[in-house]
DNA sequence: TATATATACCTATAATCGATAGGTATAGAT
DNA sequence: ATCTATACCTATCGATTATAGGTATATATA
């Protein structure tokens, strides 16, 4: 049986997501398409999978909101705080030491 | 709140078990303490995940067993299969592929 | 001798989170 | 008039790691 969809993904939403807003604000929508393109179609999470993961993370105090009508459509713009950049470094920094570790035993010809 | 304990790790106990069985037979205690070592600590299964990964990898023919009695102590050897590292060479290819293309991500000024 | 630790196996349950499949509503294109 | 794109939302499923148990033998320690 094959991997499933969702194989080593594991909190990576959460990182783009953060990830992307440090640069700016954007909404779900945007975030959605955002991460496809970034990504060059390799990564692809729904909005099912974002909207939840913006309202806990605006709950969490790591995202703020604004809210702007724009051609009749109603958006919600997410900016990232202090405390969401606090999150990021830290994922940041748990996802590269995590990695390198990982890319150290997969490389290694044998393991004392 | 903090990320939780299984922040990143999903699909990474059945990838470095496939890896670590590559280079040779080992028993499950042995795997446990093996990943252990060979990241430093960084990474930590218990034996309520490697057990249950080992039973659904042998039933899915990526795992062969040989049991062996060894001071007392009754030992169950796993080896991998081909269907076995069929599955690991996939695993690693999807892991680099979503490595890279997160890495990208991480390190882009922006994001055209 | 008795006890604690290490070895070696196992399962059951909880908690998290991505996947999927819905649903509502407006704008614009066919 | 219909379909697609935009833009928001929630509910439920499934897969998987985390945790906490349980059994049993060998060995080291008090």
């Amino acid at each position: 049986m094959p991997p499933t969809p969702s194989t080593f993904l594991n909190g990576i939403p959460e990182l783009l997501v953060l990830r992307l807003l440090r640069d700016r604000e954007m909404y779900g929508y945007e975030l959605v398409q955002a991460i496809r393109e970034a990504s060059a179609d390799q990564l692809t999470f729904a909005e099912g999978v974002i909207y939840p993961l913006l309202h806990t993370l605006e709950r969490d105090g790591a995202l703020s909101t604004r809210r702007q009508t724009i051609n009749g459509r109603s958006r919600v713009y997410y900016s990232i705080t202090p405390t969401g950049n606090e999150r990021l470094d830290a994922l940041s920094a748990h996802w590269r030491a995590l990695t390198g570790a990982i890319a150290n035993i997969l490389k290694a010809p044998h393991h004392a």
